[in-house]
DNA sequence: CACCTTTAGGACCTGTTTTGTCTTTTATAG
DNA sequence: CTATAAAAGACAAAACAGGTCCTAAAGGTG
């Protein structure tokens, strides 16, 4: 259960390399893709959808790439997360209202949003420049 | 991100429903079924696995059926979620070892961990017995 | 302008998982 | 022996995951 898709995994590579990079620096789709280890075609769907959301900057042409659209300190891993996987929802009654015939008298639902809460609260707190940072 | 299935909101229904029952008492899947809005073949599948489990005890032929493994209170909602959807990992790396290559140097690991560690942690607070009390 | 580079967008494809159904078998009570 | 229920296993449609591939568009460069 609450499995990261791989989507998921190779975003988070990803934005990581992107932050690491000299401010200013274009990093192109090949270069990010080889050094993280993800299919080129693949993250580029990826940073096609964040460069929409402004999660990156994307310029073509020669010289062109990618870089971060914010200081990485202030993109969270819940931003990215949500960005690739769709919100955080441990249960499907927690979506649209009417969802759940059993929404009114059913005791699970608090406990969902209590996961709910949990996680996002933990994934809210990291950003990615702090994932970004050197591990030695 | 991290959807209960349709299997796992069928089991934890289906045990409630059991909880509900008068101690001793037997409940048909074809009962149980109907009562919680859960396809018969497919909640049969979930039980018979729970009976392998020992999270329900069943009996065939006339007057069998369905009844509770243990006491309501000592069923764990973590237990019930973790027969169907497996365990509880956010994230790949987590499980066997080697399976990450960036297991050493990677910050994103100690964050799952957490999420993973929170998770575990309300949904083993809540039992059955208290998903299974009258909400009024 | 022509040409090269690099991202954007969309169609397509394959394998796995989800969400079931159906049929046959086995155990049990009466 | 017969009716009843669960057990077990094969099967299948549909959705999703995880990609690939091709064409277009945008931006430099000579």
């Amino acid at each position: 259960m609450m499995e990261l898709t791989r989507k998921g995994e190779y975003a988070i590579r990803g934005m990581i390399y992107l932050a690491r990079q000299a401010p200013g620096k274009m990093a192109l789709i090949s270069e990010i893709a080889e050094a993280t280890e993800v299919p080129p075609t693949f993250l580029a769907k990826i940073f096609q959808n964040f460069a929409k959301l402004g999660l990156v900057n994307s310029y073509r042409g020669t010289g062109g790439g990618f870089m971060l659209g914010r200081p990485a300190s202030r993109i969270t891993l819940r931003e990215v997360v949500e960005a690739v996987e769709g919100p955080i929802i441990p249960n499907r009654c927690l979506m649209g209202s009417g969802a759940c015939d059993f929404d009114k008298q059913c005791n699970v639902h608090p406990v969902w949003r209590r996961v709910q809460g949990q996680v996002v609260q933990i994934l809210e707190s990291v950003t990615i420049e702090e994932l970004a940072r050197d591990t030695k």
